[in-house]
DNA sequence: GTATGATTCAAACGCCCGTTTGAATTGCTT
DNA sequence: AAGCAATTCAAACGGGCGTTTGAATCATAC
């Protein structure tokens, strides 16, 4: 049947993982259309039928290995975010802080280049979906985000209330894409 | 055969430029891998095979659609740069001067919303270009660039003679990224 | 008007894809 | 040891893709 377990059994997570971790792979060397199923279970030697059994789709695959690394990240965020807040105690923050609050958590995990942690592969995947153009990756990305845009567009306009709501929104712009770009990137520079 | 014409004939001009169009419509809008011959061909009122009759094959098709537009643009940016450097007259360049060289046409193009022109739509284009993974479009779009990039970064270091080249380079990047990112973006903002 | 080459067309080819199937195998429980 | 669900597996399905083919049509030159 589908994936339905009727216990966490003994050790089902090694092909699950195996999955995982191929997926996030060859998602970020080829992108998330062009990385067939077929590669990546060949690649964590296990069988083509194992990501259905396992996760239901492609579809929900992709998802899988998004929200696992994407949500410890989001929360690194919001909570230096939080720590700033209460730091400032009612008033408004610097925004260089609230930046360092946003950009900080995805630099370090972008530096992460020891060898299994994969942190860089990763960051590298996110680049990957923000050029990405097909709906299913657009919404996922959308809904994985609305909760930290929200808090931070909040922040920043609170702490730059003199600045026109058009003009925040265009260097908010710049700064995502100089920040996807550079992250998506080949390593052409440095 | 395969596209030997004898002479300019009548009018298969109509065939090969309703779908260069079309092309630059669902490549613009879905991207050069999602945009399917098939849908193509059928936007434009055409046959299947005559892509590859009149070129060759869709990798052929991109580079059409691509050069056709991208050779003026480039044209355009040295020329400006060729003006800037003719009325220094031997002293170095004024930094915001280089920068507008280069961004300046395409900006120009991207606001160019008039219907049948097109501009804005091969913008738009340019930017998925920007993003894409394929070996195809990363070959394609760096042939068509290094002139340029070549010029332009010669005039920013001579610009700019005391900056280190690593910030240099990493400054042109996160031009790039967003201009990149801002360009191919769905109009969210504004 | 007939010959010739350019162009269009419908149909098929072969390939790779995500997905499904149903039978083996495995590992745990009793 | 038997039973049973969880898991693995090889094989196939159906569909979309870029491409090829060979005949039909068209335009031109003689």
């Amino acid at each position: 049947m589908h994936p339905k377990k009727q216990l966490p059994p003994g050790d089902s997570l090694n092909t699950r993982e195996r999955i995982l971790n191929s997926a996030e792979v060859l998602f970020a060397e080829h992108g998330f259309e062009r990385a067939s199923l077929r590669a990546l279970t060949t690649a964590a030697r296990v069988n083509l039928a194992a990501v259905h059994y396992h996760f239901g789709s492609k579809a929900a695959l992709i998802r899988s290995v998004f929200e696992q690394r994407l949500a410890p990240l989001n929360a690194e965020r919001l909570g230096e975010l939080d720590a700033l807040e209460n730091a400032a105690r009612g008033h408004p923050l610097p925004p260089a802080g609230i930046i360092e609050a946003f950009f900080g958590p995805v630099l370090r995990m972008s530096m992460d280049r020891g060898p299994g942690s994969g942190g860089h592969r990763f960051i590298q995947l996110l680049g990957r979906a923000h050029a990405e153009s097909s709906p299913t990756i657009r919404d996922l990305l959308e809904s994985a985000y609305i909760k930290v845009v929200d808090r931070f567009g909040t922040a920043l306009r609170r702490a730059l209330p003199q600045m026109p709501e058009k003009e925040l929104a265009w260097r908010i712009h710049f700064m995502l894409g100089a920040m996807s770009y550079v992250i998506a990137g080949t390593d052409a520079v440095q």
